[in-house]
DNA sequence: AAGACGAAAGTGGTTGA
DNA sequence: TCAACAACTTTCGTCTT
Protein backbone atom coordinates (compact mmCIF):
# COMPACT_ATOMS: atom_id res chain seq x y z
CA UNK A 1 0.00 0.00 0.00
CA UNK A 2 0.98 3.35 -0.58
CA UNK A 3 2.39 4.97 2.60
CA UNK A 4 1.24 8.68 3.05
CA UNK A 5 4.03 9.16 4.92
CA UNK A 6 4.05 13.50 4.01
CA UNK A 7 1.18 13.81 6.60
CA UNK A 8 2.78 12.48 9.96
CA UNK A 9 1.13 14.32 12.81
CA UNK A 10 -2.42 16.22 13.18
CA UNK A 11 -1.64 19.80 12.92
CA UNK A 12 -3.39 20.07 16.07
CA UNK A 13 -2.99 17.94 18.74
CA UNK A 14 0.11 16.72 17.16
CA UNK A 15 -1.42 12.96 17.55
CA UNK A 16 0.44 10.35 15.14
CA UNK A 17 -2.64 8.19 15.15
CA UNK A 18 -4.16 9.43 11.34
CA UNK A 19 -6.51 7.67 10.12
CA UNK A 20 -7.02 7.23 5.64
CA UNK A 21 -10.40 6.73 4.63
CA UNK A 22 -9.64 6.10 1.02
CA UNK A 23 -13.54 6.02 0.01
CA UNK A 24 -14.01 9.56 1.40
CA UNK A 25 -10.58 11.03 0.33
CA UNK A 26 -10.26 11.95 4.35
CA UNK A 27 -7.98 11.78 6.71
CA UNK A 28 -8.77 11.76 10.10
CA UNK A 29 -6.95 12.38 13.11
CA UNK A 30 -7.99 9.29 15.43
CA UNK A 31 -7.04 11.12 18.86
CA UNK A 32 -8.75 14.47 18.43
CA UNK A 33 -10.97 13.77 15.25
CA UNK A 34 -10.10 16.68 13.43
CA UNK A 35 -9.99 15.91 9.30
CA UNK A 36 -6.83 16.98 8.67
CA UNK A 37 -6.69 16.47 4.73
CA UNK A 38 -9.87 15.93 3.01
CA UNK A 39 -10.34 16.15 -0.86
CA UNK A 40 -7.11 14.93 -1.58
CA UNK A 41 -6.03 13.14 -4.47
CA UNK A 42 -5.94 9.20 -4.17
CA UNK A 43 -2.71 7.71 -4.98
CA UNK A 44 -4.12 4.20 -5.05
CA UNK A 45 -3.61 1.77 -7.47
CA UNK A 46 -6.47 2.41 -10.48
CA UNK A 47 -7.53 -1.10 -10.66
CA UNK A 48 -8.49 -1.51 -7.00
CA UNK A 49 -11.21 -3.94 -6.78
CA UNK A 50 -14.72 -2.89 -5.37
CA UNK A 51 -16.51 -5.94 -5.13
CA UNK A 52 -15.70 -9.51 -5.94
CA UNK A 53 -16.38 -10.15 -9.10
CA UNK A 54 -14.39 -7.07 -10.44
CA UNK A 55 -11.38 -8.73 -8.63
CA UNK A 56 -11.96 -11.52 -10.07
CA UNK A 57 -11.41 -9.92 -13.06
CA UNK A 58 -8.77 -7.13 -12.39
CA UNK A 59 -6.68 -8.86 -10.21
CA UNK A 60 -2.98 -8.94 -11.73
CA UNK A 61 -3.92 -9.99 -15.09
CA UNK A 62 -2.69 -7.66 -18.62
CA UNK A 63 -3.20 -4.47 -18.69
CA UNK A 64 -5.47 -2.61 -16.35
CA UNK A 65 -9.23 -2.29 -17.47
CA UNK A 66 -9.76 1.54 -17.14
CA UNK A 67 -13.30 2.99 -17.39
CA UNK A 68 -11.16 6.63 -17.70
CA UNK A 69 -9.70 5.14 -20.78
CA UNK A 70 -12.03 6.01 -23.68
CA UNK A 71 -12.02 2.63 -25.16
CA UNK A 72 -11.28 1.01 -21.81
CA UNK A 73 -8.10 0.16 -23.27
CA UNK A 74 -9.43 -2.40 -25.89
CA UNK A 75 -10.40 -0.93 -28.93
CA UNK A 76 -12.67 -3.18 -31.17
CA UNK A 77 -12.30 -4.11 -34.54
CA UNK A 78 -14.32 -6.04 -37.42
CA UNK A 79 -11.96 -8.28 -39.26
CA UNK A 80 -7.99 -7.76 -40.21
CA UNK A 81 -6.71 -7.84 -43.60
CA UNK A 82 -5.07 -11.09 -43.07
CA UNK A 83 -8.02 -13.21 -42.17
CA UNK A 84 -9.49 -12.08 -45.37
CA UNK A 85 -7.49 -13.57 -48.35
CA UNK A 86 -9.06 -16.94 -47.71
CA UNK A 87 -12.63 -15.19 -48.33
CA UNK A 88 -15.39 -15.07 -51.30
CA UNK A 89 -15.75 -12.08 -52.92
CA UNK A 90 -19.40 -11.18 -51.15
CA UNK A 91 -18.20 -12.03 -48.06
CA UNK A 92 -15.49 -10.12 -48.43
CA UNK A 93 -17.79 -7.48 -49.39
CA UNK A 94 -19.94 -7.78 -46.49
CA UNK A 95 -16.65 -7.71 -44.24
CA UNK A 96 -15.22 -4.11 -45.79
CA UNK A 97 -19.16 -3.23 -45.00
CA UNK A 98 -19.39 -4.07 -41.67
CA UNK A 99 -15.87 -2.85 -40.94
CA UNK A 100 -17.07 0.26 -42.63
CA UNK A 101 -20.07 0.73 -39.72
CA UNK A 102 -18.39 -0.36 -36.54
CA UNK A 103 -15.56 2.41 -37.72
CA UNK A 104 -17.75 4.84 -37.98
CA UNK A 105 -19.94 4.28 -34.92
CA UNK A 106 -17.37 3.63 -32.58
CA UNK A 107 -14.98 6.44 -33.98
CA UNK A 108 -18.29 8.65 -33.09
CA UNK A 109 -18.60 7.48 -29.86
CA UNK A 110 -14.73 7.08 -29.20
CA UNK A 111 -14.20 11.03 -30.25
CA UNK A 112 -16.92 12.06 -27.84
CA UNK A 113 -15.37 9.86 -24.80
CA UNK A 114 -12.27 11.07 -25.44
CA UNK A 115 -13.51 14.81 -24.72
CA UNK A 116 -16.11 13.93 -22.00
CA UNK A 117 -13.23 11.77 -20.19
CA UNK A 118 -10.83 14.81 -20.34
CA UNK A 119 -13.69 16.72 -18.89
CA UNK A 120 -14.37 13.99 -16.25
CA UNK A 121 -10.42 13.98 -15.30
CA UNK A 122 -10.75 17.89 -15.25
CA UNK A 123 -13.78 18.10 -12.78
CA UNK A 124 -12.73 15.50 -10.86
CA UNK A 125 -9.33 16.26 -9.65
CA UNK A 126 -10.69 20.22 -9.41
CA UNK A 127 -12.67 18.23 -6.46
CA UNK A 128 -10.18 16.16 -5.81
CA UNK A 129 -12.36 13.05 -5.71
CA UNK A 130 -10.46 9.56 -4.54
CA UNK A 131 -10.05 7.70 -7.71
CA UNK A 132 -12.98 5.07 -7.39
CA UNK A 133 -15.80 7.88 -7.86
CA UNK A 134 -14.02 9.23 -11.12
CA UNK A 135 -14.00 5.40 -12.61
CA UNK A 136 -17.83 4.77 -11.55
CA UNK A 137 -18.81 7.90 -13.19
CA UNK A 138 -16.69 7.13 -16.16
CA UNK A 139 -18.43 4.05 -16.27
CA UNK A 140 -21.79 5.53 -15.86
CA UNK A 141 -21.09 8.05 -18.78
CA UNK A 142 -19.81 5.29 -21.02
CA UNK A 143 -23.08 4.06 -20.32
CA UNK A 144 -24.95 7.10 -20.84
CA UNK A 145 -23.38 7.56 -24.66
CA UNK A 146 -23.61 3.98 -25.25
CA UNK A 147 -27.51 4.49 -25.35
CA UNK A 148 -27.21 8.02 -26.96
CA UNK A 149 -27.94 9.81 -23.85
CA UNK A 150 -26.12 12.61 -24.60
CA UNK A 151 -27.99 13.64 -27.64
CA UNK A 152 -29.67 16.77 -27.01
CA UNK A 153 -27.50 17.42 -23.98
CA UNK A 154 -24.44 18.82 -23.65
CA UNK A 155 -21.61 16.37 -22.59
CA UNK A 156 -20.52 18.91 -19.99
CA UNK A 157 -23.46 18.67 -18.70
CA UNK A 158 -23.91 14.87 -18.56
CA UNK A 159 -19.97 14.77 -17.21
CA UNK A 160 -21.45 16.63 -14.00
CA UNK A 161 -24.20 14.53 -13.43
CA UNK A 162 -22.78 11.21 -13.76
CA UNK A 163 -19.96 12.56 -11.32
CA UNK A 164 -22.58 13.65 -8.89
CA UNK A 165 -24.23 10.54 -9.08
CA UNK A 166 -20.86 8.46 -8.50
CA UNK A 167 -20.24 10.63 -5.38
CA UNK A 168 -23.28 10.19 -4.11
CA UNK A 169 -23.20 5.93 -4.88
CA UNK A 170 -19.78 6.29 -3.02
CA UNK A 171 -21.02 8.10 -0.21
CA UNK A 172 -18.64 10.81 -0.46
CA UNK A 173 -20.64 13.39 -0.72
CA UNK A 174 -20.36 16.56 -2.96
CA UNK A 175 -23.20 19.05 -3.08
CA UNK A 176 -24.98 19.90 -6.39
CA UNK A 177 -23.56 23.39 -5.84
CA UNK A 178 -19.92 22.12 -5.71
CA UNK A 179 -20.12 20.33 -8.59
CA UNK A 180 -21.61 23.44 -10.54
CA UNK A 181 -19.60 25.12 -9.73
CA UNK A 182 -16.37 22.67 -10.70
CA UNK A 183 -17.79 22.11 -14.14
CA UNK A 184 -19.48 25.56 -14.80
CA UNK A 185 -22.61 23.99 -15.09
CA UNK A 186 -25.74 25.32 -13.97
CA UNK A 187 -26.90 23.70 -10.78
CA UNK A 188 -30.01 23.02 -11.86
CA UNK A 189 -28.96 21.32 -15.06
CA UNK A 190 -27.02 18.95 -13.70
CA UNK A 191 -29.52 18.05 -11.12
CA UNK A 192 -31.38 17.34 -14.18
CA UNK A 193 -28.99 15.41 -15.61
CA UNK A 194 -28.56 13.36 -13.19
CA UNK A 195 -31.82 12.43 -12.40
CA UNK A 196 -32.20 12.12 -16.19
CA UNK A 197 -29.16 9.54 -16.98
CA UNK A 198 -30.02 7.76 -13.01
CA UNK A 199 -33.40 6.84 -14.35
CA UNK A 200 -32.88 6.00 -18.28
CA UNK A 201 -29.79 3.73 -16.86
CA UNK A 202 -31.55 2.62 -13.73
CA UNK A 203 -29.10 3.31 -11.57
CA UNK A 204 -30.65 2.93 -7.79
CA UNK A 205 -28.93 5.82 -5.63
CA UNK A 206 -29.66 5.43 -1.91
CA UNK A 207 -31.00 8.78 0.13
CA UNK A 208 -27.65 10.86 1.06
CA UNK A 209 -27.16 10.72 4.29
CA UNK A 210 -26.56 14.00 6.66
CA UNK A 211 -24.21 12.12 8.50
CA UNK A 212 -21.73 11.72 5.54
CA UNK A 213 -21.88 15.68 5.55
CA UNK A 214 -20.77 16.44 9.02
CA UNK A 215 -16.85 15.48 9.09
CA UNK A 216 -16.54 18.34 6.47
CA UNK A 217 -19.12 20.74 7.49
CA UNK A 218 -17.49 20.03 11.02
CA UNK A 219 -13.77 20.74 9.66
CA UNK A 220 -14.54 24.02 7.79
CA UNK A 221 -16.04 25.01 11.20
CA UNK A 222 -13.01 24.23 13.18
CA UNK A 223 -15.48 22.47 15.80
CA UNK A 224 -14.13 19.89 18.10
CA UNK A 225 -14.03 16.34 17.53
CA UNK A 226 -16.77 15.75 20.28
CA UNK A 227 -19.37 18.09 19.04
CA UNK A 228 -18.81 16.43 15.68
CA UNK A 229 -19.78 13.11 17.08
CA UNK A 230 -22.34 14.76 19.40
CA UNK A 231 -24.17 16.13 16.00
CA UNK A 232 -23.60 12.28 14.89
CA UNK A 233 -25.67 11.20 17.77
CA UNK A 234 -28.38 13.45 17.52
CA UNK A 235 -28.75 13.13 13.93
CA UNK A 236 -29.09 9.30 14.19
CA UNK A 237 -32.02 10.17 17.00
CA UNK A 238 -33.68 12.55 14.50
CA UNK A 239 -33.47 9.97 11.82
CA UNK A 240 -35.17 6.96 14.09
CA UNK A 241 -37.85 9.69 14.71
CA UNK A 242 -38.61 10.31 10.99
CA UNK A 243 -37.18 14.16 11.56
CA UNK A 244 -35.29 13.16 8.39
CA UNK A 245 -37.52 12.34 5.78
CA UNK A 246 -38.10 14.69 2.99
CA UNK A 247 -36.15 17.02 4.18
CA UNK A 248 -32.25 17.82 2.63
CA UNK A 249 -29.79 16.11 3.95
CA UNK A 250 -27.36 19.24 3.96
CA UNK A 251 -29.89 21.51 6.01
CA UNK A 252 -30.26 18.49 8.35
CA UNK A 253 -26.08 17.95 9.15
CA UNK A 254 -26.46 21.55 9.95
CA UNK A 255 -29.18 22.14 12.37
CA UNK A 256 -27.00 18.98 13.98
CA UNK A 257 -23.87 20.60 13.82
CA UNK A 258 -25.64 23.71 14.73
CA UNK A 259 -27.43 22.05 18.53
CA UNK A 260 -24.37 20.11 18.73
CA UNK A 261 -21.96 23.47 19.01
CA UNK A 262 -24.58 24.94 21.14
CA UNK A 263 -24.82 22.45 23.35
CA UNK A 264 -20.79 21.49 23.83
CA UNK A 265 -20.32 24.91 24.07
CA UNK A 266 -18.56 26.01 20.49
CA UNK A 267 -21.14 28.37 19.49
CA UNK A 268 -21.21 29.23 16.00
CA UNK A 269 -23.59 31.74 14.20
CA UNK A 270 -26.38 29.98 11.90
CA UNK A 271 -24.93 32.57 9.63
CA UNK A 272 -21.34 30.97 9.64
CA UNK A 273 -22.96 26.95 9.46
CA UNK A 274 -25.53 28.08 6.95
CA UNK A 275 -22.51 29.08 4.91
CA UNK A 276 -20.55 26.01 4.85
CA UNK A 277 -23.90 24.07 4.43
CA UNK A 278 -24.78 26.07 1.35
CA UNK A 279 -28.32 26.21 3.01
CA UNK A 280 -30.00 29.19 4.56
CA UNK A 281 -29.98 30.42 8.04
CA UNK A 282 -34.02 29.75 8.23
CA UNK A 283 -33.30 26.19 6.99
CA UNK A 284 -31.67 25.64 9.65
CA UNK A 285 -33.50 27.41 12.52
CA UNK A 286 -36.58 24.93 10.98
CA UNK A 287 -34.74 22.15 11.38
CA UNK A 288 -33.30 22.82 14.31
CA UNK A 289 -36.63 24.15 16.08
CA UNK A 290 -37.79 20.08 15.13
CA UNK A 291 -34.69 18.95 16.53
CA UNK A 292 -35.36 20.70 20.16
CA UNK A 293 -38.99 19.98 20.15
CA UNK A 294 -38.84 15.53 18.99
CA UNK A 295 -35.90 14.93 21.14
CA UNK A 296 -36.40 16.37 24.31
CA UNK A 297 -33.25 18.91 24.16
CA UNK A 298 -34.66 21.51 24.98
CA UNK A 299 -33.79 20.96 28.72
CA UNK A 300 -30.88 20.28 27.46
CA UNK A 301 -30.50 23.84 26.14
CA UNK A 302 -32.44 25.83 29.03
CA UNK A 303 -29.54 24.34 32.01
CA UNK A 304 -26.92 25.60 29.19
CA UNK A 305 -28.49 29.15 29.12
CA UNK A 306 -28.68 28.82 32.47
CA UNK A 307 -25.00 27.93 33.01
CA UNK A 308 -23.81 30.46 31.01
CA UNK A 309 -25.73 33.16 33.17
CA UNK A 310 -23.96 32.25 36.37
CA UNK A 311 -20.46 32.60 34.40
C1' DA B 1 -24.93 46.40 16.81
C1' DA B 2 -25.13 41.66 15.85
C1' DG B 3 -27.46 37.61 16.10
C1' DA B 4 -31.71 34.99 16.58
C1' DC B 5 -36.41 34.42 15.45
C1' DG B 6 -40.47 34.09 12.61
C1' DA B 7 -43.98 35.64 9.11
C1' DA B 8 -45.01 36.18 4.33
C1' DA B 9 -44.28 35.78 -0.36
C1' DG B 10 -41.65 33.61 -4.10
C1' DT B 11 -39.06 29.65 -6.54
C1' DG B 12 -38.30 25.19 -8.67
C1' DG B 13 -39.41 20.50 -8.59
C1' DT B 14 -42.49 16.46 -7.68
C1' DT B 15 -46.84 14.18 -7.93
C1' DG B 16 -51.22 12.73 -9.22
C1' DA B 17 -55.41 13.53 -11.86
C1' DT C 1 -50.37 18.85 -19.21
C1' DC C 2 -51.81 21.28 -15.34
C1' DA C 3 -52.70 22.30 -10.59
C1' DA C 4 -51.72 21.25 -5.83
C1' DC C 5 -48.09 20.68 -2.75
C1' DA C 6 -43.82 20.39 0.16
C1' DA C 7 -39.28 22.01 0.89
C1' DC C 8 -36.46 25.71 0.68
C1' DT C 9 -35.17 30.63 -0.13
C1' DT C 10 -35.53 35.64 0.11
C1' DT C 11 -36.79 39.48 2.46
C1' DC C 12 -37.93 42.08 6.19
C1' DG C 13 -39.51 43.46 10.77
C1' DT C 14 -39.05 42.45 15.73
C1' DC C 15 -36.94 40.70 19.80
C1' DT C 16 -32.73 39.37 22.57
C1' DT C 17 -28.11 39.65 24.12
Amino acid sequence: MVDRDYVKKCPECGGINLFFNKEKGEVICKDCGLVVEEKMVDFGQEWREFDSAQSEQRRRTGAPITYTQYDQGLGTEVGRKADLYNLGAKTKNKFFRLRKWQYRISTAIERNLKLALAELKRVSSYLKLPKSVEEEAARIYTLAVQRGLVRGRSMESVVAGALYAACRRHEVPRTLDELSEASGIEEKEVGRTYRFITRELQITILPSNPIDYIPRFSSSLKLSPKTQSKSVEIIELAQKQELTSGRGPTGIAAAGLYVAALINGEKRTQREVADVAGVTEVTIRNRYKELLEKLDLEEEIKKLKKKVKED
